[in-house]
DNA sequence: AACTGTAATTAGAATAATTCTTGATATCGG
DNA sequence: CCGATATCAAGAATTATTCTAATTACAGTT
């Protein structure tokens, strides 16, 4: 039998803080989680993984950290469709594109040189904050 | 006392048939309520809005005449992190940009000739079969 | 090390949007 | 008109997430 999983990325030392937050036993799990395997995990797998490790943690301590870090810019939050909130610690500028037939979720570039501000006719006075360009279909054998 | 409601935008008569979904009255009515109004409404705003010309009518009919309507492709279904669905008789190509300020909703469409899998380093085979663009931001007088 | 104030964590209750279930109504083709 | 099918309505159920209140951990100070 061998395993089904994907082979973990190496994880850095995680600091005692990153971007002002003090990195807590809990959110140094949590982010090391995001980062061992770039799957888009919900709160609900993440806490499911957590548990290996603080098998105290509660599922609102996995809400509580994730918050945290998303509202320091550490990862990012990723909406599709109304179904659970997925996380993601890629943070720079990137689409997710949703394979309909795996559910697995990619992370999709702009081209080099291309910012999506560049290609839309935004009102006059637009201040962008924050991007989100999500991408449903399915993968072709070509 | 003036209204302050923003002038109704003209409707034209609406079908027996649209797609090949039946149009009911009340489908009928949602519809007519989101061209009339293009403000990006969520489903509660909807049935409080279905309620002058429908007394009798239930959010959970609203729900299920938006869900035909979306599943039709004769409206879309716009999810903003996580808030209520909302929706919109807009049906070509555009993204979103959300004011965080007056929390108003533009439509934003691509500048003429250019289209998001021109952009985007795509993954290799993928068929794009939605896309939804959001943009968070403010309007800053210039 | 004990003390103090603050922040973080936990467990469980509460919330809110949406979906589901079931029975009633309406509509269509014959 | 009659039966089959689709739609609608009301309220219960579901589910992701947030809130509440109590406990625990931590940092800085004595």
């Amino acid at each position: 039998m061998v395993s089904n999983a994907p082979e973990p990325n190496p994880v850095p030392e995680i600091p005692e803080e990153i971007a002002g937050l003090r990195m807590t036993r809990q959110r140094q799990e949590i982010y090391r989680i995001l980062i061992e395997q770039r799957n888009h995990p919900t709160a609900n797998e993440v806490f499911m993984r957590a548990k290996d490790r603080l098998p105290n943690i509660s599922l609102a301590t996995v809400y509580n950290c994730l918050e945290a870090l998303v509202q320091h810019g550490i990862i990012r939050q990723v909406n599709f469709e109304r179904e659970s909130s997925r996380y993601c610690p890629n943070l720079h500028e990137h689409g997710h594109f949703h394979d309909a037939a795996t559910g697995i979720i990619h992370d999709v570039d702009f081209k080099p040189g291309i910012s999506l501000a560049d290609v839309l006719n935004l009102p006059p006075g637009a201040v962008i904050q924050d991007v989100e360009i999500t991408l449903r279909g399915k993968l072709v054998s070509q």
